[in-house]
DNA sequence: ATGTTC
């Protein structure tokens, strides 16, 4: 990206003043380094996003951001209800509440290397992963309206996890409001045996190694110590979401035809807050974030149960869990007061600071755990959420490496099977369907995530509280 | 991300 098109703030904050239809400045929280990769669009992207109705402050793009749909991927913008707001489906993406969660397991390297490959093969038998997979539960239409309803705390009432797991999960793991009547026949009935599965792309279940501690306050805070397995759960809401990203966007680029909100680019496709299509995508999406939580809780479930046979010794306990694709009504200050916005988050992380009322207190002193996935086979960070955010970014922060390459490029230079023999001679055990798949999805292809947590910390926007390298990873 | 092309 050309860096003279930018004001520079910070030594990771760069922001374009509002020109032409801009209604709001736009700032892209980055290093110079990872500037300079950053992909054009971005600039066109974030630029479009402080024009639409009622944003306030201005439009963000994380570290990590890339072009997306609509919205960049790595964006964040905050809308008033009060001022005309909008919410956008593109702004939440096709893969509502896509997120991580992370698992202690109480257990060592050494206990997993002596059982490595069982586990792997085990936890690859037991949790359904790559496109259009299937899980071992059905459910009829009314069910699934309960668990749209219901979230991770209809599962957990199921029997699929612990009443304490909720505390460790955004929302405490049921969102408010959603509305399944708002969700399309065709998306529940996509769904109906999608429960429980890991999906594909970027998704995949982890077992991971603490490598490094850099805080030893936070790391306390979250009980993490080098040389502990943690497990990482990374998927959203499977065929549901996707569905309901596709119905509302269709119903959005009509309406704002309709209603005269000029749209810098289709995509942008979007409906005011205040109106019937923008409260029934809100139900909607909501019922889709329910969805993704209720999904991590089942695998969650069964991985216990893969732990409890392999080994048993290990005892899984929640740390935290994060949504990626979302649109939260959140309480933040604006020029000094209190407001009430619409926080659109796609493909960045809540990262609340200390204090912040909706965290366990068991975390409330330390900010919210901030759970970032990085590529196959490379680490992943935990990071703590700041004050910094708070007034920065409306509490957010990145939420992964960045894809730096299209998946046919990655297709193309690389060979899965290679690279699962490679990652497997350092020791990473790969288990995947697809090895078309787990080309795309070479670390080569992702930018590097050290780099983007430490523009995020130096950004100010979180603080590092570890780093974790995969010993098992099942790919979708 | 996605019954990987409405």
């Amino acid at each position: 990206m050309d860096l003279k098109r930018f004001d520079r703030a910070a030594e990771c904050e760069w922001r374009i003043a509002a020109h032409g239809a801009m209604r709001v400045p736009a700032v892209i929280f980055a290093s110079e380094s990872l500037m300079r990769d950053m992909d054009d669009k971005v600039f066109e992207q974030i630029t479009n996003v402080a024009s639409l109705p009622g944003i306030v402050t201005a439009a963000y793009a994380m570290p990590d951001a890339h072009w997306g749909y609509g919205f960049p991927i790595g964006g964040v913008a905050a809308f008033d209800p009060d001022d005309g707001g909008v919410i956008s489906a593109g702004g939440v993406g096709f893969d509502i509440s896509c997120g991580v969660r992370t698992l202690h397991t109480g257990v060592t390297e050494s206990d997993v290397r002596r059982v490595q490959v069982r586990l792997a093969d085990r936890l690859f038998a037991r949790i359904p992963a790559g496109v259009g997979s299937t899980g071992a539960l059905r459910f009829a239409p009314r069910e699934l309206d309960t668990i749209l309803a219901g979230g991770a705390r209809w599962a957990v009432e199921q029997g699929y996890g612990r009443p304490d797991d909720l505390a460790r999960i955004e929302e405490r793991g049921c969102v408010a409001d959603a509305a399944p009547d708002a969700v399309s026949d065709a998306a529940k009935r996509r769904q109906r045996d999608e429960m429980g599965t890991l999906g594909s792309g970027n998704h995949y279940l982890e077992v991971q190694v603490v490598t490094d501690t850099y805080d030893a306050r936070l790391a306390e805070a979250f009980s993490i110590e080098r040389g502990e397995v943690l497990v990482s759960i990374h998927c959203g809401s499977r065929g549901l979401g996707h569905q309901i990203g596709t119905d509302y966007l269709r119903e959005m680029a009509i309406s704002a035809k309709q209603q005269g909100i000029t749209l810098p680019d289709r995509e942008l496709a979007c409906a005011r807050i205040d109106s019937s299509l923008g409260q029934r995508y809100l139900g909607a999406m909501r019922a889709a974030i329910n969805c993704a939580l209720a999904n991590r809780q089942i695998l969650t479930h069964i991985t216990r149960q893969v732990f409890a046979d392999v080994i048993p010794d290990a005892a899984l306990s929640l740390l935290y869990d994060v949504s990626h694709n979302t649109c939260k009504v959140e309480q933040h200050v604006v020029g000094g007061e209190a407001r009430r916005v619409f926080v659109h988050r796609k493909g960045a992380t809540r990262a609340f600071g200390p204090g912040h009322p909706d965290l366990p207190e068991a975390l409330r002193d330390a900010g919210q755990p901030v759970l970032i996935g990085g590529s196959m086979g490379t680490a992943s960070y935990i990071l703590a959420g700041s004050a910094g955010a708070m007034q920065r970014s409306f509490g957010s922060a990145c939420h992964g490496a960045g894809r730096g390459m299209s998946r046919h490029e990655a297709a193309k230079r690389w060979n899965g099977r290679s690279v699962i023999d490679e990652l497997a001679a350092r020791g990473i055990l790969i288990r995947s369907l697809s090895a078309r798949g787990v080309a795309e999805e070479a670390p080569g292809a992702y930018h590097d995530v050290g780099a983007v947590v430490d523009a995020a910390e130096l950004a100010g926007l979180a603080r590092k509280v570890a780093r974790l390298e995969p010993l098992v990873c099942v790919k979708g």
